[in-house]
DNA sequence: ACAAAAGTGTTAGGCCTACACCCATGA
DNA sequence: TCATGGGTGTAGGCCTAACACTTTTGT
């Protein structure tokens, strides 16, 4: 694809790609991966890693081609989402652009954010800046999706480390779905799901009481997560 | 929007909606509304509803107006939901095209089916003939999201006449999620719902047993509606 | 009279919720 | 020694699922 000059019969709309990324860590909760636009419109804005789709590419290849692109992100295919199409005929001053969002659950460490490509950096969701276009809207929806998910995919793979305790995964849980857990209830919940094991090191390390670390068992893992399942809160 | 010349600086694809209108009836059960194509590609095929963008409106409401144009039927727009934007690059012969598919359920009456407009005609979900395009994969995924929606949105309001009785709703609902209900527990979980008021008028008419007419609290309906609520199967 | 459709209630089991105490460690 | 964080089990209530018989009417 060059630039040139394309001429058709009939006007079309620009289409662009968007990801929404989640991230997840103890300390800042639930957060989503930013770049700052370097160009007008919105300089000096955040936005969501998206741009241009290409004419040989499906919008999905076209989001992940440009989440890598402007983050050096590699998502797996199956791991991301489609959340809609935004098309509000004035969300872009450029003119008439019409995008696609996506959503992906990734492990926050995985991304170098802060300072490479074009200054991608996380930000926690109770502390969102200023955003380009229509993203607050496509945000709000994004986060929707996300606590609806969460009842029907064992989510916690793409957001969690490899091994993690049981009062980690609940905390994530009442990250995304902005609640509070009895802690029993929620781990007999967890373990009956037969989701998880117990990792067989119990480390000795800094902890007041040593917490179980546990895993996620991967293939009860694929087939929760086509099958999907249902999990009441 | 006229016809003309229309140049840019790069390539874009075009945009078109596709509406997959679910419709119920005791005889055929679950359908769908499909519009047989006039022209090439696929002439003689059978298709959603659809057509090109506009540049003035939303994908929502070029969806509304292409139903319209061509199945001469006014779905409120409340009751449209956005099913996705499907864009595999070899989807349309003639070219680069994507389409945002939506979805809506409607009382089959309200449709003059069969004969108007670009002959629309209803087909049981059973019983569909070849598609054009990507039709059937888009079907495929709407029957999907249907039967997950089921269980968080109070759905027949939009597929069943004014007043209904019990075994009707029953017969919608399996017919939907394809299952088999107890018929005494179905009817017990939707009373306690709160959503269903009897009719006072039992009509005697020329069923065995005189079954029970309700209709749906419109203001509970709608609460339902926007809350959302869990359904278990 | 018989088949078909609709109405009705109970019981057992499982799941959810709420709740309190103990233990180990670091300060 | 005290505050913190983590581990563990039980009892009550609610919901779910399974289940059979009666009534009416059309054929």
């Amino acid at each position: 694809m060059e630039k040139g000059s394309y001429t058709y019969e009939y006007p079309r709309p620009s289409v662009t790609t968007d990801c929404v990324i989640f991230g997840y860590d103890v300390k800042d909760g639930l957060s989503v991966l930013l770049v700052e636009r370097g160009i007008d419109p919105f300089k000096g804005c955040w936005a969501f890693p998206g741009g241009f789709l290409k004419m040989d590419e499906t919008t999905e290849t076209g989001a992940l081609r440009e989440l890598k692109e402007e983050t050096e992100f590699n998502v797996e295919k199956d791991f991301l989402e489609q959340l809609g199409c935004f098309s509000d005929v004035n969300r872009d001053p450029r003119g008439r652009v019409i995008t696609i969002a996506y959503y992906a659950l990734v492990q926050k460490g995985s991304v170098k954010g802060g300072d490479d490509a074009r200054n991608a950096q996380w930000y926690p969701i109770g502390d969102i800046p200023q955003l380009a276009f229509d993203h607050e809207k496509i945000l709000r929806v994004a986060l929707k999706r996300l606590k609806e998910q969460i009842h029907f995919q064992p989510i916690g793979f793409e957001l969690l480390p490899e091994t993690f305790t049981m009062p980690q995964l609940q905390a994530l849980y009442e990250a995304i779905l902005e609640v509070h857990f009895d802690r029993r209830n929620f781990a007999n919940k967890m373990l009956k799901l037969g989701l998880l094991e117990e990792t067989c090191e119990r480390p000795k390390n800094t902890a007041r009481v040593i917490p179980v670390q546990y895993h996620f068992n991967p293939d009860k893992y694929k087939e929760m997560k086509s099958k999907g399942f249902r999990l009441e809160f």
